[in-house]
DNA sequence: CTGTTAGCGCATTCAT
DNA sequence: ATGAATGCGCTAACAG
């Protein structure tokens, strides 16, 4: 392997030299020594070492995305993580950094890898709690946390606007003809922010037409127990529809409502959240709440990007728009 | 942050017997000193430097796992290779390996990103080319390769029967009485040997039941042009099934069937392959030939785990075997 | 503009 | 069983 001293050597110049016109630093090298080295960097197909790189300057270029879940997970089995983790190395990649992503939920696992690789940023989904918090604290290599609620100010995070999420499901069910509805959310028993927020945004809008959503009509969703959740909600008098927090969940709930031969959406109406690929190639198509996870992944990538550029820069945070994609699953009340 | 040194200060040792405790080389040290050091470790939290353990002994743990594809393309929205690549992350993380994922398309990006981190092994989806195996001799560090149909003996490889899941997608639809078929793959204009053996396998049963498959009933797949291949399929007079080489495509094809009013299975019956989690959350869920992922995975992580702990084992190869996975994408053609 | 020097954190001889 | 010394490939003062 060919290195920086190698590449002084053929030159006749010293290891210093290289290293600036590596880095860009033309104006402390001549003109024509710095083509020469130019050329023959191409010629021997010299690239720089970054393991050596980090060592002595501490920039690694490397990006820590952070999942928080069981770390022996196959964390991109789910659709909705695959596809931001992977704009987010997209992202990345285009900007010269390195993501490794690396799923767990011990944070002496997370400090592990920002250590050992020399991080230089990091960039978490998932819960977010005092501990994560201090952890960035101690390790001053800044963090952008995804969906946070915290009231934390010194953070910066990218999330959506879940409250209004819940308004558009809300009046898209209302305006439809829907007075008596459920609804279904993972988060529930961790007391996930998140879906307290399009809970919350689902009941102030459905209060503007008169309708209600009384406190156990509210369920927790598990994709892996679909059946119980149709039973479940087939068992409710005079339901029409469902708002499901999450696509995944809503698509099982979907089939497994079929399965108890109830039509969607004949008898019962869906409207899910995230608008995952495969919202659009289920039959009936789920009608869902949009987030553009793409944006999301950029928004996230550029934030982090200016903190590494500038680390006194303030923390900012970015709440994303969401929007109604109208598909099969919500049919008309007859009143 | 702490360092080796300052676990040495603090124990009063050498920076020698620390790192005989790191590495596990206990029978250096007396176990007294081994224990004072292991709990100093632990009361600082040290974690090894591993930018500067890879300088040293050029033992970096980092796997590369590059996605022969364009660079600028998010390789994690494709459902089968995010599950692939997911299951591999796992696995070398299992085993102390940390993998870096790559999407590219030119072979000197995938050599920088090698010498840069000093990879220490690669896992390879895609095309396999001269080229490429030309690198794997020049790195001198070990390749597994996926889905490899090259002759060369020298690789490692793990891949799937592809010719006997053609073989068995004939099968099924010849028992089913079908005899006019069509097929549909994604690497036909690209000459994928993938394609090949599936489409020989699937020739090869058909033949023993009387059926043909003619040579302009073999049309490119293309996910994103879904209702031409549904119009091709269309006009084919007489065909009653379809073997779609991806489950993507083969779902797309579905629903631009069913928008022209075709029906699935009723007037065309549709095979896939793969077996994403998809095909089963369709309506109605898609037959297809299904490749255990995460098996594939975990083998590849085993044949590379064999030649990094003993660089002087052969080359090994591996052939999982397919299975059919029968929903209600398939009919019967009454005789 | 250029070269010399030192050091990043660790593993590894080679002595002791 | 232990430690001192050397070097991995690179960057960053510093001095010319």
């Amino acid at each position: 392997m060919v290195t920086l001293k190698d590449i002084a050597v053929k030159a006749g110049v010293s290891k210093t030299t290289v290293s600036n016109v590596l880095n860009g630093n033309l104006a402390k090298v001549s003109p024509c020594k710095a083509k020469l080295i130019q050329e023959l960097i191409a010629e021997y197909g010299y690239v720089p070492n970054q393991t050596a790189r980090s060592l002595s300057n501490k920039s690694s270029r490397i990006i820590s995305l952070i999942v928080y879940a069981d770390r022996d997970k196959n964390v991109l089995s789910d659709p909705y993580i695959a596809l931001f983790a992977g704009e987010l190395l997209r992202q990345l990649q285009k900007r010269g950094y390195f993501g490794m992503i690396r799923a767990t939920n011990e944070y002496a696992d997370i400090l592990q890898n920002l250590n050992a690789w020399n991080a230089q940023g990091v960039i978490f989904f998932g819960t977010l709690d005092k501990d994560i918090r201090e952890m960035q604290d101690r390790t001053g290599i800044p963090f952008v946390f995804t969906d946070s609620y915290s009231s934390v100010r010194r953070i910066n995070n990218v999330g959506i606007d879940d409250y209004r999420g819940g308004m558009i499901a809300a009046e898209h069910l209302a305006q439809r003809g829907h007075r008596r509805l459920a609804l279904f959310a993972p988060g529930l028993e961790s007391g996930s922010d998140l879906d307290k927020q399009r809970i919350a945004g689902f009941r102030h809008a459905l209060g503007r037409y008169g309708a209600s959503l009384p406190e156990d009509h509210v369920m927790l969703a598990d994709p892996c127990r679909a059946d119980e959740m149709a039973r479940s909600l087939a068992s409710l008098p005079g339901v029409t529809g469902a708002f499901v927090t999450a696509d995944i969940a809503a698509i099982e709930l979907m089939r497994a409502l079929k399965r108890l031969g109830i039509s969607v959406p004949k008898d019962i109406s869906i409207v899910g959240f995230d608008d995952i690929p495969l919202a659009r190639l289920v039959t009936p198509g789920l009608t869902t709440i949009r987030q553009d996870i793409t944006q999301k992944a950029r928004v996230a990538a550029e934030i982090l990007e200016r903190r590494l550029d500038d680390p006194s820069r303030p923390n900012e945070s970015a709440i994303l728009d969401v929007t109604l994609v109208q598909r099969e699953s919500v049919g008309w009340v007859q009143s």
